[in-house]
Formats: C-alpha cells, sequence, structure tokens
RNA sequence: GGAGAGGUGGCAGAGUGGUCGAAUGCGAUGGCUUGCUAAGCCAUUGAUGGAGUCAAAUCCAUCCGAGGGUUCAAAUCCCUCCUUCUCCGCCA
C-alpha cells in the first residue's frame, strides 16, 4: 500500500498514477479531509489521557491527605466518557482510511510505458527461432493427447471439474523434473534458499502482499477456518519476513519455493482456457528477493537473469515485455514478462511475470530494516516466476516434436528425466 | 477434539494493582584499554501515532499475544479469541 501521509502530500501525483493505472472513482479529496479529521480526534485523545493520568497520580496523594477524591472521580468519568466517543470515531476513521488505501494499486515506476496493453514493449527477443517443420507437425493439444502423458479433457475433468490437468506416466515425471531443474538452478547457480510454504494461508498473510482485500473473488477459500489456497508462491514466501525489521548486512534476502498455484480465473474464461494454457491449479518455482530501496532497480534486472536462465537452457525461443503501466498487476510498480514462442500454435506464450513492488508489499507486511540506529525503513520486495510450468510444457512439445511422433527431450533436462525422448507409453 | 500450563523488549528472564516502557543477564553497536589471542571497562541499544520544526532538537500518547471489561489507576484482576508446550484421543 501507498503511505497514507505521503498521499496526502502528493495527491495530484496519485490522482496522475491511477489515471494511468485505468483506476476510475477514487475520491482522494476526501481521503485527505479524513486524515486530517484522524489527526484532530488523534490529538484530542492524546489530550484527554494526559489528564487522566494527571489525575490519577494525584488521586493518591489526596487519599492520603484525607481529601475528598469524589470530585476527582466525576472528573475522570466525564474525561472518559468522552475518550470513548472519540476513539470509537478514530477507530472508524482509522478503519475507513485503511479500507481505502489497501484498495489503490502501487504507483507505476516512472520509466515504465504509459498506457495500456498495446503499449507493453517488447524489450528483447532471444533464442533461436526454431527453424520451420520440414513434416506435420502437431500442436500441444494434438500432442498431449497422443502422447497420452497429459490428460486434459476426460478423467482430470472428472475428478475436479473443468480446469486441472492430469499429469500421467512420463508426463507426470516431466513435471518433476522441470520442479527439479529449476529449483537446483535457482539454489546452486543463483544462490537462492529453498522454502516449502504452507498452501493455505490467512486473510492477513493474503493481505501482506495485496492479494486481498481487493481480489477475494479469485481465491480459493476455505471457509471452515478462514484460510485461503496461495494463488503463487509468492504469497507465503513475502510474507515470511512480515512484522520484522531486519538488519542491512541480511540483505539481499533471496528465496526460491516451488508450489503448486490455485487460482479460480473468475470471468476469465474464453480462447485461452482450452488445455494447459490456463488452469485453476498449476506448477510454478517462484523467486522472491528482499532487498535496500536503492538496490531494487538492480535485483529487478538481476530477477529476470535468473529467470531468463531457465529458458536458456531449455533452448526456448522467448521474448522480454515490459509492461505499460495499464498492463501491470496490482501491487507492482515494474513489470517484466517472459513469454516463449510455441512454433505450431504461432504465438508466444506468458510463462513469467517479473516485478518490482519497490515499498508496496513491505508496508502492507511491515517488512522492515535498520537503516541507522534510530531509523526504520521499509524494504523493497521483488519476484518473478521462475517459472510456470505448464506452458513451457506446452512449448517444449511443440518445439521438440520430431516427426517420428515423439518429443525429443532438451539437454538440460535428460538427466532428470533420465531419457533422451518423450513417447507414447514410456 | 479433551485436560493442564504458558505467551513480557533481538534472545533469556524478573515483575501479581500506582513510583513499570518495564530489573538483570546475554547479544548487538560505539568508544577506551590492554596484548597473549580473546578478555576487561564505559556508554548506547524497541516500535507506532500525534504536536513541533525548513529539517532537527524537544514534548505528548500508545504498545508486556489480540480484543473487550473492572478500577481514580492494569504487564499485574475478569471475559473472549489466537497461539505455544505437556498429557490423552484420533490420524498420514
Amino acid at each position: 500500500m501507498l503511505d497514507i501521509n505521503w498521499v496526502c502530500k502528493n495527491v495530484d501525483q496519485v490522482e496522475q498514477a491511477l489515471k494511468e493505472r485505468n483506476e476510475q472513482n477514487v475520491d482522494l479529496e476526501t481521503f485527505v479531509k479524513l486524515n486530517q479529521d484522524r489527526k484532530n480526534l488523534q490529538f484530542r485523545s492524546d489530550e484527554i489521557k494526559h489528564e487522566r493520568k494527571e489525575i490519577s497520580t494525584s488521586f493518591q496523594k489526596a487519599k492520603k491527605a484525607g481529601e475528598d477524591v469524589a470530585p476527582l472521580q466525576e472528573k475522570t468519568k466525564a474525561l472518559k466518557n468522552e475518550e470513548k466517543e472519540i476513539d470509537a470515531r478514530l477507530t472508524e476513521i482509522k478503519q475507513q482510511q485503511r479500507e481505502f488505501v489497501m484498495r489503490l494499486p502501487n504507483l507505476p515506476h516512472e520509466d515504465a510505458p504509459k498506457g495500456g496493453e498495446e503499449s507493453n514493449k517488447v524489450t528483447r527477443t532471444e533464442g533461436e527461432k526454431p527453424a520451420p517443420f520440414d513434416f506435420d507437425a502437431k500442436d500441444h493439444m494434438a500432442l498431449c493427447e497422443d502422447l497420452g502423458f497429459v490428460d486434459v479433457n476426460n478423467r482430470g475433468v472428472k475428478i475436479a471439474g473443468s480446469g486441472f490437468a492430469l499429469y500421467q506416466g512420463i508426463g507426470a515425471k516431466l513435471v518433476r523434473s522441470l520442479i527439479n531443474f529449476m529449483l537446483d538452478l535457482h539454489t546452486d547457480e543463483h544462490g537462492y534458499k529453498e522454502i516449502a510454504p504452507p498452501l493455505l494461508v490467512t486473510r492477513k498473510t493474503m493481505t501482506g502482499t495485496g492479494q486481498l482485500p481487493k481480489f477475494e473473488d479469485d481465491l480459493y477459500h476455505c471457509s471452515k477456518d478462514d484460510l485461503f489456497l496461495i494463488p503463487t508462491a509468492e504469497v507465503p514466501v513475502t510474507n515470511l519476513l512480515s512484522d520484522e525489521i531486519l538488519s542491512p548486512k541480511q540483505l539481499p534476502v533471496a528465496y526460491t519455493a516451488y508450489t503448486p498455484c490455485f487460482r479460480r480465473e473468475a470471468g476469465s474464461y474464453g480462447a485461452d482456457t482450452r488445455g494447459l494454457m490456463r488452469l485453476h491449479q498449476f506448477d510454478k518455482v517462484e523467486l522472491v528477493r528482499f532487498c535496500l530501496p536503492e538496490e531494487s532497480e538492480a535485483e529487478h534486472q538481476k530477477l529476470l537473469g535468473h529467470a531468463e536462465k531457465v529458458l536458456n537452457l531449455l533452448g526456448l525461443h522467448y521474448r522480454v515485455l515490459e509492461l505499460a503501466s495499464g498492463d501491470m498487476g496490482f501491487a507492482a510498480a515494474r513489470c517484466y514478462d517472459l513469454e516463449v514462442w510455441a512454433p505450431v500454435s504461432e504465438r508466444w506464450f506468458e510463462v513469467s511475470s517479473v516485478s518490482n513492488f519497490r515499498d508496496f508489499q513491505a508496508r502492507r507486511a511491515n517488512i522492515r530494516y535498520r537503516k541507522e540506529a534510530k531509523k526504520v525503513e521499509f524494504v523493497h520486495t521483488l519476484n518473478g516466476s521462475g517459472l510456470a510450468l505448464p506452458r513451457i510444457i506446452l512449448c517444449i512439445l511443440e518445439q521438440y516434436q520430431t516427426d517420428d511422433g515423439r518429443v525429443r527431450v532438451p539437454d538440460a533436462l535428460r538427466p532428470y528425466l533420465r531419457a533422451d525422448f518423450l513417447s507414447k507409453d514410456v
């Protein structure tokens, strides 16, 4: 979230940013007024408390001296009534402010492209574009079916409904191999500490990273215990350090975690829901970093590099997109998407989103560091997928298929799969 | 799920109605000193909100798991919830 006092002092800037993010009907004027009310009430409340304290101190003396204490008690009673009333209003205002500010998106980075999705900027295209097939190549749907290792439309749906994939045989092993490959890369080569977090988290945790209160509809919720299934490992892993004050020496902190991700995808029916393209549950290896504010730009690039490395090693053709202010996620200040080329479907698939949140999440989750002896400040948080599996599988299938109906295993995965080809019924 | 015992500052741990934001120890930071390799001495060492200021200084308030209550006065008494530990039950 944004700092309340800062918002009140920089209304124009916030308004401008909200416009860039297509946020309509945000009543900042009332918000600013509310803040002044809060301060005034706080002042009066403190005053009353102070007065009561003094009465309480003089009470003893009065009693010892044998004076009548009834007037003091009367006075306190009156003060308490006023205090109660003021504090109730104060609590209400604070609640309103919180409710308001929690729904404000992050400010876009000043260098982020302006505009909506159409303004996303392709910053680089990497890897070799696969040569055209000299045989009748199949798309990922057909390959899944022919190879029989991703059972998308039959039994997965039978047991859990639409939007759930079921991997079997070497398909399941491919999933496991990709996870291990990515985790090994990030822990051994990139210096991340591996985390295996809870997959269900509390309301507070979901609020810390920005999923709540605004996006409750997108989450699976266990009402009996008021717990939510995580939509990404970002949620538990970022909140790992919530309410903590770190020493600058500890920074940067780098965590990686494999988890399944659960998303209701409410309202996103349509063309992209077939096959492995969009699922209610999918596997992802996530990268999360915490750092000093002045280092977050550099950290962002580093993080991007770590995610890209996975694609390099898998030999996939991909591009780096810098997202425009109107297309970024709620909490992000700056964001790169990695999109992989699927040569038969002839389109790009997003497999990673690498974001710098600056202090937006840190302020929500209250993650700070001691800047100087008497000064604490919020850290910056970043995260990126490294990577999401289903679309990677999809692209691997399309790109690495052979004319005999098999799929060649990318070199980097061979030690994990212990096979050179994926083929039916292996 | 049942019974019992706890939750105090970075950690350990005192404190059972006012003088307690809280002893003491450890740790950390700064300084001094010494040299027999690590110790000694001194000092500093929580956060949040508000007032104030160009900014500080400074002042006030709040916080002893969370939220309510009793009282002139609550870390301390009462209630609810959360959580940790031990035992029992159940279970991968």
